[in-house]
Order: structure tokens, then sequence, then C-alpha cells
DNA sequence: AAAAATGTGGCAGTCACTGCCACGACCTCT
DNA sequence: AGAGGTCGTGGCAGTGACTGCCACATTTTT
């Protein structure tokens, strides 16, 4: 690695520091990009050049955190059951990694609306690409139904297991509570809509 | 119902109707407020007294569709799931009213990445409000887990459906299409992901 | 008909974000 | 090591979403 990606890498690191730091203290809406850039030390216009809107500033760890283990699933050529369970204990291992981001991210989706809108966004489009890959790794492949139904588990239980651990406040384990909600799921405990007779 | 509720019904209607218009004709990024404004005949500052957003221009149908049913799950002292299944059969049965809306709202957020996360959101907040809902009505309550886990369900029925009639060119029947989701879900056909021994 | 309530809209201002361009730091090739 | 090419930096001007404020007009109430 050279010394300009090696520079661009501690930039990019600062500012995003710098960034959770102004919104603890201020909150996200009081900050403003040019303080932010300030506190930096560099220009707005370099701060654009690494995070393309104010709220990529907060859902990215999120975002690389699930994006990176999806890549997982063409690596394990185990069955689809087995390979989802990686990805999922893959995308949580990452986010165990900087509990206190995981708990400023969520804490900032909470009081504001866009980052909120950002974040939905970001889990709505791994659905997406999870469930193309689905479709793509199953033999025979399932109807398009199947698939989405499928991508949309592995997004419930992951956001379900962070939510239950922002609210134990970082408390619990991640690993265990996925555990619980695959019991849950795998047992049946969830009521299913049904038609009334 | 006063005169002057009546204008601002039909006002609010108009700047909406212009908008998806505009939309359709010039894409979501390069129409602007004032456009809409000047088409509906209203100033910018009133148009924002309707809507708060650009975006909210876009998402309010999809909106109130899905929050009006949410009320049903009080009114309803039916079993669970068989609540749950009104609730889905309403928000759809409501969407079905303006078919051409929902699909160019569903045609705005493929565009437009603002516009998604708007949406991603509205069905991120359906689905904490549903899961208290859900918490609440259950005798004896369920684990928080179980309730997140429930709603989650409930939101995917939808979105899936919402997203295969769309993909359809609204071909397929909504009813339909959610009575497929729920029989793969109650036979259990999805793939949930397990560990590996 | 007068008075109170409330929607309308213009104006000025903030802030996120962009295209453009000159500058300078790094990298490569000899 | 030095010359030239590459590429990140950042200033400037501009666009457009959105807000607070205030005067005006329309509707509602008394």
């Amino acid at each position: 690695m050279g010394l300009r990606e090696l520079k661009m890498a501690r930039t990019r690191r600062l500012i995003s520091d710098k960034a959770f730091e102004l919104f603890a203290c201020n909150g996200y809406h009081r900050t403003t990009i040019e303080q932010i850039a300030a506190a930096a030390e560099v220009g707005p216009r370099t701060l654009y050049r690494y995070f393309p809107t104010k709220e990529t500033l907060v859902i990215e760890f999120v975002q690389t955190s699930l994006f990176d283990a999806l890549s997982d699933l063409h690596a394990t050529p185990a069955p689809l059951p087995v390979a989802l369970n990686t990805v999922i204990a893959n995308v949580l291992r990452v986010m165990s990694t900087d509990p206190a981001r995981v708990m400023a991210v969520y804490e900032l989706a909470g009081t504001n609306a866009s980052v909120r809108a950002q974040l939905a966004d970001v889990l709505w489009q791994w659905r997406d690409n999870l469930a193309h890959e689905v479709e793509q790794l199953l033999d025979p492949p399932p109807c398009r139904m199947t698939a989405a139904l499928t991508a949309a588990f592995a997004i419930n239980i992951i956001e379900t297991v962070v939510l239950a651990w922002v609210e134990s406040r970082g408390q619990a384990d991640m690993h265990t509570l996925a555990n619980h909600a695959m019991t849950l799921l795998r047992n049946g405990n969830i009521p299913v809509p049904t038609e009334g007779q």
C-alpha cells in the first residue's frame, strides 16, 4: 500500500470519528458538514469525496458489515441454510468489532428520520441482493417469491437481533440472540397470518 | 365539513397529482418543488405546509394505506393470525384502489435513492408499530423477539406481494399472491438459517 | 357586520450537495 | 535523483430543498 492510500485511509477514519464525536455532542441536525470538515482539518469539498452524503457518515459501518459478509455466500459451498447462518454470523461478528459505533448508529437512527431512512434502505438493498443470490444458488431454482422470503428471513433475524442487542444496551450477546431467533423460527413459534374460515 | 377543509382537500389532491405527472414526465430529480407548486397554482411555501418533504409527495399513498389498516387490529377481536390476515388484506385492498399510483411509487423508488429510503423507512416504522401492538394483544404476552418477528412476517408478506405485483406489471392479483406467500410460510417451504454440525 | 381564527405566500436565510478549476503532493519511469 | 504524469485537495460559485417570519386574505364565529 502506497503512502497515498495510507493517508487517505487515515483521513477517512478521522473524518468518520470526528463526525460521530460531533453528532454525539451537538446532535445530528445541529452539526454541519463544515464543522465536521473543520474538525478533521479538511475542506468540505474533500469530505464529500469520501462521504457523498451526510447520512453516509453514519451508516457506513453497518453497510460494510452487511455487504462484506454477503460475499461469503459464494465462498462456502455448504447447503443454503448453513451458508445463510454463516453470513448472518459474520455480519454480527463484524458488528461486534465496534459495539459503540453500532450503538451510536442506532441512537442517531432513533432521533433523525433521514438517517433511519438511509439505514432502512441499506437493509432493503442487502435483502434484494441476497434474494438474487439465493435465486441463483439453489438447485433447482426456486420461485422468485421463495427467494425473496428467504432473504427477508435473513434480514429479519439480523434486524431483530441487533435491535434486541441495542435495547439491552449492549449487555446481551449477539450470537446467543441470533440462535434464539433462529430457534423461534425453526420451531414455528411465530404466528403466521391465516385466513379465517 | 366546512368550505375551508374542502378546499384544502382539493388543493392537497391537486398538488399530489401534478407532482406525479411531472415526476413521470421529467423524472424525480429534474422536477423542482417550484415547478410542482406552479403547476398546482400555489406558492412553494404553501406546498410545504401540505407535504413537509419532497419524498412525502411520493410515498404518502403507500403510507396511509399501511397505517389506516393498522387500526383494524384493535377493531377485530379475532385470534391474532386471523387479525393479521385481515390487516394485510386491507392494506392490499386499499392499494388496489389506485394501482397506477402504487406502480408509480415503486417506479420512482427504483430510480431515486432518497425516495426508496423514505419508503423503506415507512415500512420500518409500520413494522415497529405492529410489533408493539402484537406485544400488547397477545395473552400471555410473548417475548419481545417473538412480537418483532411476527410483525416482520407481516411486512415481509406485504413487501413480497407488492414487489411481485409490480414485477408482473400489475397483471397479477395481489390477493392471490398474498395467499401464495402465506402458504409458503405456513408449510415451512422457506429455508431458515441453521447451524451446521 | 365586526372580530377572531386560520390558510396563503412572499422574502430572506441556512445548509446539503455539485461542477469546475487551479494547485500541489505522490508516484512512475528513466 | 529528477522530470513528467497522475490524482487527491480545496476554493468558489451555484442549485435546490427546506424554514422562520410576517403581512395579507379568506373563512368562520359572535
